[in-house]
DNA sequence: AATGGATGTTTGTCCAGGACAAAACGAAAG
DNA sequence: CTTTCGTTTTGTCCTGGACAAACATCCATT
């Protein structure tokens, strides 16, 4: 095992950051200096590579790029979360210690045990409570345990898939068919996250409406055809909190613009808390705003039965 | 519903190529030659989009965009692929008659009669054919359809969706527990097609590996950590045809020298088909290949009881 | 007629360094 | 304590040049 060394193209998949940060970052802070090959392109060590990720995360958590590459890299590791307000997860939890004792499976990656817990849970609160008062927190609590580096990405990946399945298993087993309003669920491209449109999905097909789950990462002209070949009555986004923030008033407007105005749009996902709604566009930063939305869309149905 | 431009970042969402090839393009061949906004900055048409969306899918057939460029937009439509050869999937399949019923409910978007079908053949089957005789074709034929233009983007991701969902239930129902070998299932960054890993992982969970399932998209220096912190026999990623093939014997020749040499590396995929591969990497174009790498890998390890 | 190698062309990615608007900040005023 | 208004920070976009790897083409040799 050399030491290896990272093109900027790699750097840019292993840390997120793009080659045009990478290259300003240089020219302004002059951190990162990688070495250059024999072609004159850079060439980043691995400790450098270690330590941009590391500002990454400090940066998710409100940090500045500036001042973070003014600190020395041992420094680093000591920085505490700067956030304008932790959100109040763990108040809202209706079990705490539920919540922790799942949270430790994940970090032994015990997969096994995991999964077992979790389908008990399921079995005992019911799809709708175990998806708002378990899956939900629980998210929110990954989330922070990775902010505060106390997870690893892969942790966080295996506890991901492992919830998917669980989650789409329920969904398999609730009854279909041709059921009313008919929404679509997916996300934009570079946003990968699908847990949140799955826990949406469960509760929204318990209510007995039709989903068409497209999965993740769907162009906006692709939407728009999806939306017009399903006949979807509302088309819903999910945004996580780690999608650039700056692109969504943008994006959710073109979508606006190309979307029939009979179309609701719906956008979730603590992605979109920081973000203002264009009109016509409906925020619905916490799940329970999401049946909400559907009883009142259904009340519009009533009135205006010609509407659709 | 008003004329709609895009930036070029949105194009680049749009269609997959790069600001650089964008830029690129325009300086060389003169299209896409978009207008400019206020700041002088590009602002694509919707029809320009839409033509690049078709150049990409072409390009993807094997035709080279000096030519694709040079043709005017009317005429596009009816290139006809211009591969080396159909890597004959049809003559493979025991019954393609079943595969076209299945492609019809996908095209005509009806999901729940394509789950219903798809469910009846799994029955009918068992897990191990329906993967290497119904998913797997199939699979094939939708890519050959979407490469022909018969096919949307959001069909294809239904099916996805759709497919993924049966996939995972079933695995679900399979026996876990402590087996051997320990298998990390996973895809790099930019590589977010996840099936071809589920089919493996039906495959090999059948034959009693214990199967980590770490979805889509890990850095290669979070699989290195995955590997070590599971104790991880081997190291499954998963390339599409969709990837950039060049960039992959790097991708595996860097994970190569980041991994322990005791740690095996498989990658499979339709994207391997044009790569080499690096010492110490196994390729397995085809899916029959990993059951056969399974028994080498349990005979070496009676072998050799202490190499792992 | 097939194989192999040399030569030329195509094409994606990288580079430097400049510019600018939107966001974040912080200080002053209500 | 909240709002307003300059100032600084920061990401993204720009131009135009360069080059190596991939690909195509052609010729010589078996």
């Amino acid at each position: 095992m050399n030491t290896p060394h990272f093109s900027i193209a790699a750097v840019e998949r292993e840390t997120g950051l793009s080659k045009d940060v990478l290259r300003v970052w240089e020219r302004r802070y002059g951190f990162p200096l990688p070495e250059r090959d024999d072609h004159g392109e850079r060439s980043y060590s691995a400790a450098q590579v270690e330590r941009l990720r590391l500002i990454k995360r400090l940066m998710d958590q409100g940090h500045r790029p500036g001042k973070l590459l003014a600190i020395p890299a041992e420094a680093l590791a000591e920085l505490a979360p700067r956030k304008p307000a932790s959100t109040a997860t763990a108040d809202s939890a209706a079990d705490p210690d539920a919540l922790n004792d799942l949270l430790t499976l994940i970090r032994q990656h015990d997969a096994l045990g995991y999964q077992q817990a979790m389908q008990q849970r399921l079995g005992k609160q019911g799809l709708s409570t175990f998806v708002q008062d378990t899956v939900a927190p629980l998210t929110g609590r990954i989330g922070e345990a990775w902010e505060a580096g106390q997870i690893e990405v892969f942790e966080e990946h295996l506890f991901t898939e492992l919830t998917k399945r669980l989650l789409r298993q329920a969904i398999a087993g609730l009854p279909g068919g041709k059921l009313q309003p008919r929404v679509l669920l997916t996300s934009v491209p570079e946003e990968q996250h699908v847990l949140g449109l799955l826990m949406v999905e469960s509760l929204l097909a318990l209510e007995g409406a039709e989903c068409i789950p497209l999965g993740t990462q769907m162009p906006l002209l692709e939407i728009v055809r999806a939306a017009e070949a399903h006949q979807a009555d509302i088309v819903a986004l999910s945004f996580s909190i780690a999608f650039p923030a700056r692109q969504i008033p943008a994006l959710l407007q073109q979508l606006r613009d190309l979307l029939p105005g009979k179309v609701a749009i719906w956008a979730g996902g603590a992605g979109i808390l920081r973000s203002a709604a264009p009109l016509g566009v409906q925020l619905m930063p916490r799940l329970e705003l999401a049946l909400e939305a559907l009883a009142a869309w259904r009340e519009m149905a009533m009135a205006y039965p010609g509407s659709r």
